[in-house]
DNA sequence: CAACTTTATTGATCTGGATCATGGAAATAA
DNA sequence: TTATTTCCATGATCCAGATCAATAAAGTTG
């Protein structure tokens, strides 16, 4: 009985995994942050239908890189995911992190061929889409396209929004302005607001940021002597989130 | 006779303005770089109707600003436009420069407002494209709706690629990097790709590549001291196009 | 488990590009 | 035309954050 108090949570969350991996969109707990928002139930069983769902992926695990054939969208079920891009020299940039209800491969439309890599930041799993029966869909499903058209249209205003805080803002600016995004999303997601864990690396979290890892590093270690956040290791908490939006600039 | 000589190109010039300006797409020299690409003829004809064509701008006359209401996609048909977005202290990003046949407003669609401010760089013109009637249009032209998902990606690719400019790359490398892509799209329109004319300020090139003037400034004068470009106030000319290649990084 | 590798923190130093300052050249206005 | 403003180039100085260095802590592997 001392066992069973250890193991029942686990299987619960075994038979949880195996429940969530398998369940149709209207009964998955990302329907209001996914793409089937604002479809009729008969279309969504269409959708239903062509979505191949429960791809798991460890850590570091490459979800398509850079030139691969472009076939699928995903949309990220649980876990996270980071894409990055390459200079000629070797050089590299982090280009966005990933959450559930969040779309993988957008940049990859235009082309035959992935333009970044996707790779898992911790165990999780991913919707595939595969591109052409949802372009053979949106032909009787107009909605379809609206929430696709949206989605590329939220992502692109979110990159226009890093070029500023890459090309303008300060390291402190910068920290303050990814915390407090990662706050919103998880809040979103009906997580806390205010404590985390960094799925991500400080040198991948500096990379996306155009900063060195020591900046990272120190500065995030000055807002822990200034109590705005407390950290160790991955598990962040947000101490003073009004000053950290005061902080982003 | 002396005074024809004078004369009579501007006639031209006003005649074949006039001309542009209410041509239907199918005409349009812009025809391939353009929306309606990949269309048939009727539906061509559909989306002929709802354009509303040949709206003028002066130089920094204002396309549109941020919060606006979203109502319209535009495309450049002459001249050039660029955007910008706001920090809540007052600094600004330049976010993009757009140029014959590109499309303004992209990152509009997910909100009920533009997302950022759009202004005339020269004396320029657009086509109007009613997002309701586009949308509309759409539910009958799949093809149109492809286009439009397209173009997103498109843009959506090259900002990923700004970010690792304006997150990694050296002051040569941005600058270098900027007039190539300049060339390519002036060469993409049939235009000289080592000959055309900035019709930015260099305030606004700096800007938008995260940097100081000055330090535009005296990049390209380093890079007219080795013989890479000659550049004469707007007027630009590329002498070594490889070697600028080879300094993108 | 120890051996090794990767990741994170903190300090010391250096530097690319920002900022400050000045003068000239174009554009715009009057 | 001259006056005024905006834009551009170039020199002198400064600093935020990169780089270098050392250590510690946390993962990973055999």
């Amino acid at each position: 009985m001392a066992q069973s108090n250890n193991v029942t949570p686990l299987f619960n969350d075994l038979a949880k995994i195996q429940r969530d991996h398998n369940i149709a969109c209207q009964d998955c707990s990302l329907f209001r942050l996914c793409l089937p928002l604002g479809l009729h139930s008969d279309d969504l069983a269409q959708l239903d239908q062509i979505i191949k769902r429960s791809q798991s992926y460890k850590r570091s695990q490459s979800l398509f890189s850079v030139d691969n054939k472009f076939t699928s969208l995903y949309v990220v079920r649980s876990g996270s995911f980071k894409t990055s891009i390459s200079a000629s020299n070797g050089r590299d940039q982090v280009t966005g992190f990933y959450f559930p209800g969040e779309f993988i491969g957008l940049d990859a439309i235009h082309q035959q061929t992935y333009q970044s890599n996707a790779k898992a930041l911790e165990s999780s799993s991913v919707c595939e889409l595969p591109f052409e029966s949802l372009q053979e869909l949106g032909k009787d499903i107009p909605q379809l396209q609206v929430q696709l058209l949206t989605r590329l249209s939220k992502e692109l205003s979110g990159d226009k929004g890093l070029m500023l805080l890459l090309g303008k803002k300060t390291a402190g600016e910068k920290i303050a302005t990814f915390l407090l995004s990662l706050s919103k999303r998880f809040s979103d997601r009906g997580f806390s607001a205010v404590e985390f864990e960094l799925s991500m690396s400080r040198s991948d979290i500096a990379n996306h940021l155009g900063l060195a890892v020591e900046t990272v590093s120190r500065v995030l270690s000055r807002f822990q002597d200034d109590e705005l956040i407390a950290i160790t290791g991955k598990a962040i908490s947000l101490r003073n989130i009004d000053q950290l939006k005061a902080l982003c600039g």
